[in-house]
DNA sequence: TTTGATATCTTACATTTGTAATATATGTTA
DNA sequence: TAACATATATTACAAATGTAAGATATCAAA
């Protein structure tokens, strides 16, 4: 299992749109930068070359225009980012992890009941091949 | 809810360690640290006027020694950092995050089992007062 | 073909973080 | 009290990040 590349949370934002829809143009990306982060086209044009020269994203070139599309998938990268914040903060170990979020996270009963059913199932028949 | 203070992955090493044991001098905490971190007792003291200065830590003075202790503590801390982990990643939501969790961490069956009963004793009987 | 518009490229600059080195102040010992 | 050891304070410097401005190249229209 190879490090990936780091990505930072302003990058990151980039990332959530590339992952919904690719290969997508600039513009369209800077169309999709949520309004609330108020960051000038510059920025998000900033914010491309790094992730870029990252490895973290690619394109295709139509015209003068550039049609990006992740090389990492978001799965793979959101694996890495579980574990980099398990091991950080809970020696690795999930059940303290749960225990905490439980205790903090408001949760319906049907959050719950959904939770209770996914543990079941990985305990039951699990997925070993 | 305010907002706590941003404590670095290098600073953070430095709370486990005031986190667990308090008030501790600087030598100790020197002592302290694990080996692996390779970190000159000066970078240690960098961090140590970090986290005063962010106001997570503050100290009593004893002599010329310094006795740290936490002003913010590890569960409130805690409970924030799982906050912004699921909303960064999770938008917010827990039962995608524990999905994917328990896809791709090792888990023996008595971790789970453990899980099990955590969600279920939440579900029955909760905490409410 | 000259002129605009605009997409990409290059450069910038402040903050935070990692990782110290150097300077200063002060308790302790000879 | 003078010298030394050492704890704390100040300064340093590079990489990563947030946030762009300015320069350049090129498609499209007049």
């Amino acid at each position: 299992m190879e490090k990936l590349p780091q990505i930072s949370e302003a990058e990151y934002e980039i990332m959530k749109i590339i992952w919904n829809e690719s290969p997508i143009s600039t513009n369209s990306i800077c169309e999709k930068v949520p309004s609330i982060h108020n960051w000038s086209n510059k920025t998000v044009h900033t914010l491309l070359s790094r992730l870029v020269s990252k490895h973290v994203i690619s394109y295709e070139q139509k015209g003068r225009m550039y049609y990006y599309f992740p090389i990492i998938s978001k799965n793979k990268y959101l694996s890495q980012e579980n574990h980099n914040f398990l091991s950080r903060f809970y020696d690795g170990a999930m059940a303290p992890l749960l225990s905490s979020l439980l205790s903090n996270a408001q949760l319906s009963d049907s959050d719950l009941k959904n939770m209770y059913h996914l543990i079941d199932s990985k305990l039951n028949g699990g997925d070993e091949t």
